[in-house]
DNA sequence: TATGAATGAGGCTTCATTCAT
DNA sequence: CATGAATGAAGCCTCATTCAT
């Protein structure tokens, strides 16, 4: 019996989930949550601190995904910056399609946080700089020319957010990815080494 | 003093963003508000119908004031796209540096308004339209090149508001805006295209 | 110039009256009343001390005028008792229609009076009281017959409100009258003695 | 105490019943009720959904109980109009005086119930209903003699609210349910007819 | 472990009253 | 005298949290 039923525990993080990316965090109630999740009230308090925990814990699992997901894929030492960008846009919005609520979800979360706040920052740190040091070492190679890696690093999650957000409803996971590649690489006056519709191609 | 004070409801608005922007929504109290403002808690009520319609009011007047600021710059007919997009990323920098409250406050908006839901989706998609009239206008023209420009438009305000809420404090709304317009045009493979640091010596 | 304009005041109290009827006390805004009566808020205050204060004026004007009316008919020294009754019924009756908010009005008025509450019962106890003595008259002088005039005496105006409020709305003033009057004279098995349609004709 | 508390319920009610028969419904407080019953504040809301629907829960109930007891008299077939009658006027003093409470806090409630309104007026009309029809069939019987029932039949709950509101406080139940009973039957005017002091002895 | 009845702190909101104009 | 913007006390209600079962 490992952190009680693990089951149980994932059933009322999904359900969570699902609630807080509809409304605003105080708009959600445990009530709701409990009942969607087919739980009593009283339950929820034996899986989770209180409602604060249960939703940091949801955006901090989903970041440990997405960071476990890009991190195998860079794994491989012979991963050239180039192909390493291509690995954090993919594993992103694999991520954000396989978990349609989590970019609703994060949302609130920076604020939110209180407690958590500093372990929020330090998983977020972690992929920003999982995104800082891919730039900077194709920077380092001269494949990539970057005045401010450090800018660019944090635009990265916010394309894939933004695409989510408010991109259209039925947009491809593949024409996306490439399509934020293809503006990473080359911009929108590129004329000859754009990867588009090539990217899943290769991979 | 027998009119409503146009004066007294900026002021309210200009302190409840500030609060808005530092705590999410439902930590943020009337009695603060009140406070802050200086004023007593009932007259937030003769300003506002209640703390939600506050909240879409202060998001509401931000979204026009970007939209007729870009207008301004685009009222032009002489603009070309490239100088259009420009124009885009300075607006919403500009205004982002004016109002540092703002990317953080809106970080709540989509799921709080609700009556006034359409009028915001009204506002987003104005901004959004009007990047992509933009985009469209250069890729018909030859300039740029993107599959697909509806994608695009929505990166660019995302883009500024990660470099906002995400990137380093001390920025200067100059280099920030350089750096976003250069990725925008050139990528980050370009070599000879970029713009980078010449654009606001040509504002 | 006595008691301020002496018009506005009436038009203010009628105006309250007709609120009052309508809604609960608590559910009628000064906000409305001023509104109603076409002047500002802050003016409700310079005719009347504060929202209980314009009710129990409202309820004493009305107890004033009917005392003052049955009064009168009651004045001539050789009404004999029957005759008193019905000037009573007839007094409360012709009040009733004539100010057809009063008992809707009245319903919440013993509670509500606080610091009047003193004037108030005194009001009400001199209503029981001229009916009582006009019972009393008629049991001396052996036309009535008892046990309890001072029940019958608060039965009266009891009769008067149940009608108003509970009868049929488009009754008449003249049937209802001489329907209570018979009813108190004779009873429901009354066979020979009952003025039914006659009273008006001798008034 | 797994399950919903049924006598809390009561006791909830009972508490607020006193405290709306003390003052109008405005002046009553959630406060004071939870407290007087001993209860959380919260608790009110797990019974009821708030403090008007507590309110016509009460007035209903106690309407529910009248209406009860005096079908239970008048289920016999055998019963003549006159016995009905007695029956009623037993029937809705016996209430009164088993909650001293509830004529008192109906005085409000016609004007306060909104959503419940119409419930409200059906099981008015109920009591007015039955007591109508024991009229009618005493008339048609030629018990009887009334030109109006219907008027007829609005004032016997008014006189027992009168007595109880406005009659001396230390009356005897049995002696008031008479003299109603007694005037009902024989008027003012009566000499033979009447079941003054009999009625209970009969009962 | 699982539950849900009970709780009360805390928030939003209303509105009678005041007072400067 | 007339006004209505400003006020803050007070109340209803919500809901996260607790705890007895």
């Amino acid at each position: 019996m490992q952190r009680l039923d693990e089951n149980k525990r994932r059933v009322i993080a999904e359900q969570a989930a699902k609630l807080f990316a509809t409304k605003p965090f105080h708009k959600v109630t445990l009530d709701e949550i409990a009942s969607a999740a087919g739980v009593g009230k009283g339950t929820l308090y034996v899986y989770f601190s209180g409602k604060e925990e249960l939703f940091s814990s949801i955006v901090q699992d989903g970041f440990i995904q997405i960071l476990d997901g890009i991190r195998v894929q860079l794994a491989d030492r012979k991963v050239t910056p180039r192909e390493g960008l291509r690995h954090i846009v993919e594993g992103l919005f694999r991520f954000a399609f396989a978990h349609p609520y989590f970019f609703e979800l994060i949302r609130t979360a920076p604020a939110l946080v209180d407690a958590q706040h500093d372990y929020w920052k330090a998983r977020h740190g972690e992929l920003t700089q999982l995104i800082l040091d891919t730039i900077r070492a194709g920077v380092e190679s001269g494949e990539f020319v970057d005045a401010h890696p450090e800018l660019t690093s944090v635009y990265i999650p916010g394309l894939v957010r933004s695409a989510m957000l408010f991109g259209p409803k039925d947009v491809d996971e593949r024409i996306v990815a490439n399509h934020v590649l293809g503006l990473l690489l080359g911009g929108l006056c590129a004329r000859d080494n754009r990867p588009h519709e090539s990217v899943y191609q290769s991979g």
